[in-house]
DNA sequence: TAGCTTAATCGTATATCGACGATGAACGAT
DNA sequence: ATCGTTCATCGTCGATATACGATTAAGCTA
């Protein structure tokens, strides 16, 4: 028995905070909580990045599942995943809860 | 006035971020709060990664600043920062609250 | 001093990220 | 049908990340 740990145990989290790892990426979030009601493009105007580059973060944030996107006619609604947000923050929790606890 | 978020705000957050978004490091900061007190290259022997990679690795979290790292004679000792970690917590604390009061 | 251990760094190769212009696809309006 | 709007995707490019063998540096021991 290898007591090496089993780093797939830790990709779940570790992916999670790779979507969290750009300030574009936080900065939409944060647009969209402060919005409390989903937005759309409007996101890309606020922005200080080309609609391209803005449409690749979103892509991330819904792959990672932390946003919802639905289509609505012409436009695209996202949406916080508050579900995903509380999971993300009980292992989060978790995390710095047994860091904390150290030495 | 532009009401552009300011990216920079975001960047201390996301860098964070990108220290956890690793697998190898997740399990590294586990490893050392787990036992407790400082261990070394230690560390090596445990993980599924070559001495170089372990060592990178180490540097990335030692950058982030949620370890440190003492020269013990000829090893090196690596510690967690508590104080990071929990100022880390709560910044993230911050971020989940005003994200899962979304929608 | 010579040899061993430990760990950082170098050099290299590959993969992924991030940005953006350009293009395409879907839809609504005329 | 044609146009305009909205947004996703493609293709490309430079930068960064990751892994690892090899080397180096530092310290201990004999």
């Amino acid at each position: 028995m290898s007591n090496k740990p089993n780093l797939e145990k830790y990709e779940p989290l570790a992916e999670a905070c790779k979507a969290l790892s750009h300030p574009a990426r936080l900065a939409i979030l944060q647009r969209l909580a402060e919005q409390g009601t989903c937005i759309c493009g409007e996101i890309v105007d606020v922005m200080p990045l080309s609609q391209a580059s803005v449409s690749q973060h979103l892509k991330v944030l819904k792959q990672a599942g932390l946003i919802t996107g639905t289509i609505e006619g012409p436009r695209t609604c996202y949406c916080i995943d508050t579900k995903a947000i509380a999971r993300l923050r009980k292992s989060t929790e978790a995390l710095f809860g047994k860091l904390e606890s150290c030495c």
